[in-house]
DNA sequence: CGTCGACGACAAGGACCTTCATGGCGTCAG
DNA sequence: CTGACGCCATGAAGGTCCTTGTCGTCGACG
């Protein structure tokens, strides 16, 4: 599948292209609006990650003049309420909200993808007796519901997403929290404790020390 | 494959490329963030490997002027990790931090690559009865989980990866430990020891008296 | 408009584990 | 037989993780 991403902020640019290729897209960038609208016209993505604040033409703007040939991923920056109104006006499939977090991109990039090719379907996330309907942000055990504050779930979504894996603190900070948090891995500590807590009995988030956490059954 | 290291410190940039060169890499280096720029497009690297800390351009300057052309390993300090490389990975995949061991180095170079190759794969060592994987960092005997402290994991993956072959306790040392590590080879001694008692019988580490250790069968 | 509760961030303690050095003892080779 | 080498036990030092408590913010609700 391929994505072109559109931001002037090359460091931004960087971030999302990589983090896209890390889960297997071709991606291509762009840094300003006339440049997005050569990039799509030669490269033909599948979906376009769009800046809404760019100094030539603004994302509107672009999005606009491509005409809603391609689904397209609004980033905006959280003060500009009226953007989103806007943005989802003209037909944009979804937007996040300036600082992201990079697992909330890669989601919402795979949600569109997913509804242009077979609407209406909802993504179940299963492991043993754990369950997490996203779309309805549900979480399950053994059928009972369980209910979580937002990092809480996102943390638990991610954990879900890479099931069996361990997953370092640096890893899981980079991945659910916003890219400008500066606290330190700690709090992943912390968030996992309250997980542990919530999901109960038997402990489904192991530890493993000196490297990270990971889901797996307690064989 | 090729691999260009950029580093300006002599010691680090030479241990790097030999080791690199000893797992059949191509290697060439640059000393300093103008050099890699140009020796990047001239030598046209399958990845490259960078230093933070540079004099004269950054190693995320550098990293942002090879304009996402080239996956990147970046060698941070500590204190770097949390402050720089968090949300300003200019399209890093990945990084380790210094003083690394050259068996972690080596072990990121061949993820990368084998990621932008194929993607969402999973490792498995596999030794008689014994297996290993990487991903999960779980270690199984016969079936038997095994629990391992990180050290202990990072011995055994690279006895793993050497299978038959005989590894001399300085080699051990020298890919197993970080490079500033500076106590003697007795401690690998005691790790195998520890491996030994954790793995059981048969025993599959040999001792190959005056020589080093090996991963065989008892036949 | 004020109050309250939920949530996120963070710090601090203590329990536990890992790492590593040291040194005695067994064992192998010459 | 004897020295060199490797095995193993012990314990100190430091690190990691869990748990709890606090504080500030934000939104809901009276």
């Amino acid at each position: 599948m391929k994505v072109l991403v559109v931001d002037d902020e090359p460091n931004i640019r960087a971030l999302l292209a990589e983090t896209l290729r890390l889960v297997s897209f071709e991606v291509r960038t762009a840094g300003s609006g006339r440049e997005a609208l050569a990039a799509a016209r030669e490269f033909g993505p599948d979906l376009v990650v769009l800046d809404v604040m760019m100094d030539d033409l603004d994302g509107f703007e672009v999005a606009r003049q491509l005409d809603e040939r391609y689904p397209v991923l609004f980033l905006t920056a959280r003060d500009t309420v009226e953007d989103r109104v806007r943005g989802l006006k003209l037909g944009a499939d979804d937007y996040v909200v300036k600082p992201f977090s990079l697992e909330e991109v890669v989601l919402r990039v795979k949600a569109i993808l997913r509804r242009s090719a077979a609407p209406a379907d909802r993504q179940l996330l299963r492991y043993a007796d754990l369950e997490m309907d996203v779309a309805a942000h549900e979480v399950r055990r053994r059928g009972v519901p369980v209910e979580l504050s937002p990092t809480e779930f996102n943390l638990l979504e991610y954990l879900l997403a890479n099931a069996g894996r361990v997953l370092s603190k640096a890893q899981i900070l980079d991945s659910v929290w916003r890219y400008d948090f500066d606290g330190d891995s700690s709090i992943v500590e912390s968030y996992v404790y309250y997980l542990r807590k919530k999901l109960g009995e038997p402990p489904l988030i192991q530890t493993v020390r000196g490297v990270g956490y990971t889901l797996r059954t307690p064989s």
